[in-house]
DNA sequence: CGACCTGTTGATTCTGCTCAATCAACGTGG
DNA sequence: CCACGTTGATTGAGCAGAATCAACAGGTCG
């Protein structure tokens, strides 16, 4: 696997989520464990419970339907907690993208405060909602920019953007091929609102265009 | 307005949500007011708070993009609560669909039961999450299918479906245009899945071939 | 009755998918 | 060191599904 040079740990994040410090704080959270790339977290099907806590690196939440349709519902990074389940089963499976440190909080059902969990599932709630917004009104080209603005802010809103999942996984995320997203991102480039240093490392030029296109 | 000769009451809801009664009784919720049609229960950008308990008919929470693109993120059906952000002002609107009544909750800032409160917000994710597959990775037949068994569940799994909203109202929730929502149903309708008996009123002739398309 | 609104249907256009070829980066083994 | 296979990314050609534009039907209400 690769080794960024540039991982964010939960303590540097600058928009830690509000209500996860006291969580941590109060929940006494075990030791970080790492997950390679491609690992999974837990699986669907798998017995929910716990919550978890990105200390580096990032997470993706997916579902396959059965005929191997994937849609990924969220990434998370550092500082973000992830685990919400409506059922008592995971619904929804979670892997490592780029190898990723994940603490695991204490089970839900013992007493806990309950107010913090509420904030930071109200939370995740809107962000979804959100990206509902993105999936069924917007088309490809806005999905992209959305996924940009949204990386860069959650990155510190500089220049670079670092894409820490690779094209499958952006296309999976935005409801696109993997070909689109390629295609996108060169359409971007052509129109000089972004440069291309890498191949996941993105200059953002033109930040003003991207807004625009995800008004 | 049309007022429809089957009002689901809340207490005659058979899938009323679990957690929802007891919020019900330790809140000792406000009186029900009526929303006529097409009113607005709270507005994009309104400061938000309470939370909504629909006692009968149905509501739709919505986002208007600048450009007037409309988002549907849910419906809600009596015995269900709505309402929740993650900020401090109303990222969405509320409106009736078909005549609505509503009680408002308490103020979430108080002391509460967060405890229901969070199996709720859970249970809101997890249905947005699970349209989020629909609208990234399914085609129209697909989401027009899935709403049609959504429906269906949620009014008791009888024959018969009734639509609430019109159109306009599913296109937006599905992420297509109201043409082709009239397209997929003449469709459904020559293949013997469904029979229309009225315009908003639909009888399922096989469950079977509509739960495969969700497959 | 006419205006209006919702829904249906048809014709055409276009966005994004499918299929396919190519390329670059990387690791492996002879 | 180089030939080979693999994997991820890019690009192209053709096609399909859904959008757009437009016409029309039925019902409601003033």
């Amino acid at each position: 696997m690769h080794i960024h040079s540039t991982f964010r740990t939960a303590a540097a994040a600058a928009n830690l989520p509000v209500g996860a410090p006291d969580l941590l704080a109060a929940m006494q959270p075990a030791a970080v464990t790492f997950y390679p790339e491609g690992a999974v977290i837990y699986a669907q099907g798998d017995q929910a419970g716990p919550l978890y806590f990105v200390e580096f690196g990032t997470v993706r939440i997916c579902r396959m339907s059965a005929d191997g349709r994937r849609q990924i519902t969220s990434f998370h990074v550092a500082g973000e907690v992830f685990g919400f389940e409506a059922t008592d089963e995971h619904d929804f499976y979670a892997e490592s993208v780029d190898g990723a440190g994940v603490r695991v909080l204490r089970s839900t059902s013992g007493t806990q405060p309950t107010g913090s969990l509420l904030l930071l599932a109200v939370r995740s709630l809107g962000r979804t909602q959100n990206h509902l917004m993105v999936l069924g009104r917007r088309n490809a080209n806005e999905r992209m920019a959305a996924l940009l603005l949204d990386l860069n802010e959650r990155q510190g809103g500089g220049a670079i953007v670092h894409l820490p999942m690779q094209r499958n996984d952006i296309a999976d995320y935005l409801g696109i091929t993997f070909e689109t997203v390629s295609r996108i991102l060169r359409c971007l480039k052509d129109q000089h609102i972004v440069r291309l240093h890498a191949v996941n490392e993105i200059e953002i030029l033109d930040h003003e265009a991207l807004a625009d296109m995800c008004a």
